[in-house]
DNA sequence: CGCCGCATGTTGACGGCATAAACATCCAGC
DNA sequence: GCTGGATGTTTATGCCGTCAACATGCGGCG
């Protein structure tokens, strides 16, 4: 059974609150939106309906921590591909990383962070990020354009707006290095 | 009592299709995405729970309808818009009716869209409006550039990403009129 | 003019949900 | 070893979406 140590083992379930972030991910992710229960959420880990207000205010707390969670994924995943690309790199990864989850996307950027002011973590981590894109280059309008530009594109593609069949090409012919004034 | 002549008034209600709609939009506009419920819709329209079924398959229709008449509004807006401006106009519309209607514009661009084949109407409504869109300049990537950026722009207002101050000062510092490149 | 069918709306019921209150359990430190 | 507070459970309440059976009333047919 491998009690992995005497490290900090939570009571009685393993991580409750990690469990229920990663059931609440993948219902997030397979249902869309607006399709979490946050008993399912339970159920898939194995514990009482209730068993969630011990870390989790109430729903749209949950839903705010995963958020807190992908923006750091996000963050992480944009300085890596800026790492060892420029700019377009970035804006392409941001866009992939998007079109590859979703749920995610939709989370992050749905509503939720409008009324932020009642999640500081949620306030604290998209803050974050926005700043890490906005100094990309500078703060200057042109900086925004690019972000605007590729955060709008991203939308459209979630959406299915752009009836474009490639959508793999779209990205690379748009999103591009040079100063492209986008 | 004014039984305004014979035309088609329906049987019992006025018309509670579109009493509905009316209260729906009103719900959804204040309580943001999700707050809408069909009985707290037929509360406001002074019918029964279950009366909506008459007239909408279920919650997600009668979304979906409401999505449809915004789309029509969104596109005469812009359409208006553009008759005594250019581009940087429409564009500028565009922002600001989001703005106005925080509700509207995250119900249309929500996540009802991605799974648009289940209300043909729907698909047929956005596709009008973004197809009148893409033809506005030819159907380049330029436009599609301008269109991604102005989209993009929305979303990130909306979700309060910018700290900057003035919004009205940036969006026309930022939506202008020549071939801006982006 | 009267009747009847169908569109419209109502009542009642069911299971699921978010959430609260009271209770049980169980580790940690004294 | 005992106890306290953190963690999880049970039970209950009220709202929700939706279904099935029923009521109502307008428009068209006789």
């Amino acid at each position: 059974m491998l009690t992995l140590s005497t490290s900090n083992r939570p009571y009685h379930h393993g991580d409750l609150r990690a469990a229920l972030l990663d059931a609440a991910d993948a219902l997030v992710e397979k249902g869309g939106d607006g399709a979490l229960s946050l008993r399912e959420a339970a159920r898939a880990a194995g514990v009482s309906a209730t068993a969630a207000y011990r870390h989790f205010a109430d729903k749209e707390a949950l839903l705010a921590a995963l958020a807190v969670r992908h923006f750091r994924d996000f963050g992480a995943a944009l300085a890596d591909a800026g790492a060892q690309g420029g700019l377009g790199a970035r804006g392409r990864a941001y866009v992939r990383f998007a079109l590859a989850r979703p749920g995610r996307f939709r989370l992050m950027f749905g509503g939720l962070l409008a009324r932020a002011e009642a999640h500081p973590e949620l306030r604290a981590a998209s803050r974050a990020t926005f700043d890490a894109l906005s100094g990309v280059a500078g703060s200057e309008d042109g900086a925004l354009r690019a972000w605007a530009f590729v955060h709008g594109l991203t939308h459209l593609l979630l959406d299915g707006a752009l009836h474009e069949a490639d959508t793999e090409a779209l990205i690379a012919r748009l999103v591009i290095d040079p100063p492209a004034r986008a």
